[in-house]
DNA sequence: AAATCGGGGCC
DNA sequence: GGCCCAGATTT
């Protein structure tokens, strides 16, 4: 029996139950996709339950409010996902009476959905014969084959491409595709791989070389930036400032709290005598509580973040600065830290 | 082609 | 602390 065949086997005797593999429904497949893109399924699943009962269909989803769906995207992160979903629930809603496309071409011209994504929908909806390439695929395959070649490098994504399709049972596209993923997800792990009770090790170079734990190869170019974000706590009676955030950040119009970003982390009296602190406050310098430093970890920045609390009003409002009850908070969708401050004051 | 976009679990 | 997760979009 061929690698195809054997992993197929292993799937139909070992597969996880999970709730999106019992539909060809293309618009669950979708919401199960995007949401599991850079997740993990255990993340992941609490989310697609809760979206599914409050959006069942495309329709439900495309008439919701932008808020709305971060609110209920909150704490899952990448919160452009939710915004493209949007995008496109509306755009089936318009130009496709609501019926959801399971065809690839059509597929990849939806905001949010790119080749990945497009070939799970259609081989999982449709039948479509499109092998996916996924973090579990590449892993899977750079150890079987023995391709060093840096999965995150220019070419790579056409090698194993080649590869996947070349492997892809025409009979059966979507039981392959998940298998190839269900595979890398729970035996061909990234660390401690189960190659003692690996159906595929005979054949698998990685097992034959002792090659796992440098497979697959990837380079690693990150670059993490470090920002300090000084937050400022406002109330007024029940009410508390506000500020929505702008498009070309991180948290893209998710709300926060009044912000003065430095270079470095300042001591409370610097950061008072900032002009910008000034300009908004005033002098705040004896009715302040500044809580500890807190570290919050992004893929690409390390944020060192702090609350001060002013028992003063601004002397300017920005535009995007509002107050709101602090009821209103459950209606807005907020970064984990500041969910995580809100919580400790408020008790959310 | 490279940078950017979250948060959490595992080692 | 580093790596990875059913990747996509922007620059």
């Amino acid at each position: 029996m061929d690698f195809a065949a054997e992993l197929l086997k292993w799937y139909q005797q070992n597969k996880r139950d999970l709730p999106w593999r019992n539909t060809t429904d293309a618009y669950i497949i979708w919401l199960s996709e995007v949401i599991l893109q850079q997740t993990r399924v255990e993340q992941g699943m609490p989310y697609f339950y809760r979206f599914l009962e409050r959006y069942p269909d495309v329709n439900s989803f495309a008439n919701a409010a932008e808020d709305d769906i971060l609110k209920l995207w909150q704490g899952l992160g990448y919160y452009s996902r939710g915004r493209n979903m949007l995008k496109t629930a509306r755009l089936v809603q318009q130009d496709c009476d609501g019926i959801f496309p399971t065809a690839y071409d059509e597929l990849l011209k939806l905001k949010g959905i790119g080749e990945y994504t497009a070939a799970a929908i259609s081989s999982f909806s449709a039948g479509e014969v499109r092998a996916v390439v996924d973090g579990n695929v590449y892993r899977v395959l750079a150890r079987y084959f023995g391709i060093d070649e840096p999965i995150n490098s220019t070419g790579a994504k056409k090698t194993f491409q080649t590869i996947a399709t070349d492997l892809i049972n025409k009979k059966m596209p979507g039981l392959h595709n998940q298998a190839m993923m269900e595979f890398g997800a729970m035996l061909c792990k990234p660390k401690n791989p189960g190659c003692g009770i690996c159906p595929v090790r005979i054949g698998c170079y990685a097992f034959k070389h002792n090659a796992t734990t440098y497979l697959p190869v990837k380079l690693k170019k990150l670059k993490v930036r470090e920002r300090f974000l000084n937050y400022f706590l406002i109330t007024d009676g029940d009410k508390i400032l506000m500020n929505k955030r702008g498009e070309n950040d991180i948290w893209a119009n998710m709300y926060d709290l009044p912000l003065i970003e430095t270079q470095t982390l300042l001591p409370a009296n610097e950061l008072f005598n900032l002009p910008e602190t000034k300009e908004y406050f005033g002098s705040i310098i004896n009715n302040t509580e500044i809580l500890p430093v807190q570290k919050h970890i992004l893929t690409h920045q390390r944020l060192y973040v702090r609350l001060i609390k002013l028992n003063t009003q601004p002397v300017k409002l920005e535009q995007k600065w509002f107050y709101t009850e602090v009821q209103n908070l459950e209606k807005l969708a907020l970064p984990k830290i500041i969910f995580i401050f809100l919580k400790n004051i408020f008790n959310l």
